[in-house]
DNA sequence: TGACGTGTCAAACAAATGTTTGAATCTTGT
DNA sequence: ACAAGATTCAAACATTTGTTTGACACGTCA
């Protein structure tokens, strides 16, 4: 046993399990995952898992934190755009690296499948996952929308409008199933995730701006 | 054994197999769920599952379609807007319909959550589901859309309005845990439901009735 | 009444799986 | 080079869980 060790963070293995269990936890579930499983695509030893972590519930745990935060590290929320362009650019910026950082192939493609099953199963991970990694990220978006809407920061159309603008994203993560299915011709490739956002941002924008107008009182 | 006896459906444990199967798999998931716990929720002996459906794979399949349908007949597509209705008003009653299909409390509160596990990690019986359940549902959504934008029924722009209208109604339950914990003061009972279903509608109006406006050309 | 089919029950079976164990191997500092 | 600690390994353990089995209860119909 190691347990409070000076924090070795190099272990080899170590980096391995945690790989190979984002892998599978995305893929199959906490629950399905076995650690014989992960430890033979870590090229580990079953004992592995429980030596590093203790047991298979903080590997996850552990998955989660690593995973958002590699994800976090490829897309930052606003890309390349500066805090004072327009906001229109910086909500086209926040859609953009918002559907990349889920939707995005490759090692960090498991990021978005193990938040999505966070979110019909929460565990306790996701509490300090929320504060930490979600709040500032809302908080960012309320303020692009704010500008956007030309309204204070605690107006009350601020959250429903961020709320659309990011269900219209996490959409394509979390019903990807039934969109393959309902078009079989759908393309997720980043030419298509470009488009994609090209649409959420205009298709914002434009409600946005009109939103307050009249002619959409009575809908009863 | 009956396996293909004349549809008795009638059956009472076979029923109530059926009920606390549902809340057990929608709470749990299918692996986490035990036949032990369903057969005792539903009054039942350990081997009453395998008796009256085969195996727990054929129950969860049957749970399914079981649930999907019950909540159809509880809130149908378009509550009782005739179809020649304003499209506005088919809009806000398509909306409002499937945020209660999916946010309504009570014995039918587990069709959501089923269907929310089944996008993340899909059945054989997603496919039927979709077919006989969704597609009619979709295409319904797009003839709406088509009468506000004023387009064609094969447009291009159809699928991706479509698609935002829907999205921001499955977010409130594909992400209640993330919302619960961002904005703990959050109501989701009937009237805030009312409330969600305006703000969403107003939305979409605005965004597709003023979509094809200039000035959100250049977003790059 | 008595055989028969249907449904229910408790018990047991077989497989999967997280975890532990104790020895073997490698690494490191002196 | 050597001892001490860290790491890896194969094997075994204990528990959970879906499924099966064979006996039993009950209604139905000839």
């Amino acid at each position: 046993m190691k347990l409070n060790s000076p924090i070795p963070a190099d272990d080899a293995t170590r980096h391995q399990l945690l790989e190979a269990a984002g892998e599978v936890f995305a893929t199959v579930g906490f629950r399905d995952a076995t650690v014989r499983e992960i430890c033979r695509l870590a090229g580990a030893n079953i004992a592995a898992v429980n030596y590093h972590f203790g047991d298979k519930e903080r590997l996850y745990a552990e998955v989660l934190r690593y995973a958002q935060q590699k994800a976090i590290e490829k897309h930052p929320p606003l890309l390349g755009v500066s805090p004072d362009a327009a906001p229109e650019k910086k909500l086209h910026a926040f859609v953009l690296s918002l559907l990349l950082r889920i939707l995005d192939k490759g090692p960090t493609a498991w990021h978005g499948k193990l938040m999505a099953r966070e979110m019909i199963e929460p565990t306790t991970a996701l509490d300090s996952l929320v504060e930490e990694r979600i709040r500032p990220m809302a908080d960012q978006l309320q303020k692009i929308v704010s500008e956007i809407l030309g309204c204070p920061m605690n107006d009350e159309r601020l959250q429903p409008c961020a709320f659309s603008v990011v269900s219209q994203c996490l959409f394509y993560k979390h019903c990807h199933p039934v969109i393959l299915r309902l078009f079989p011709d759908q393309t997720f490739e980043p030419a298509g995730i470009a488009r994609l956002a090209d649409h959420i941002t205009r298709f914002s924008l434009a409600a946005m701006t009109h939103l307050s107008e009249a002619k959409t009182t009575k809908l009863k």
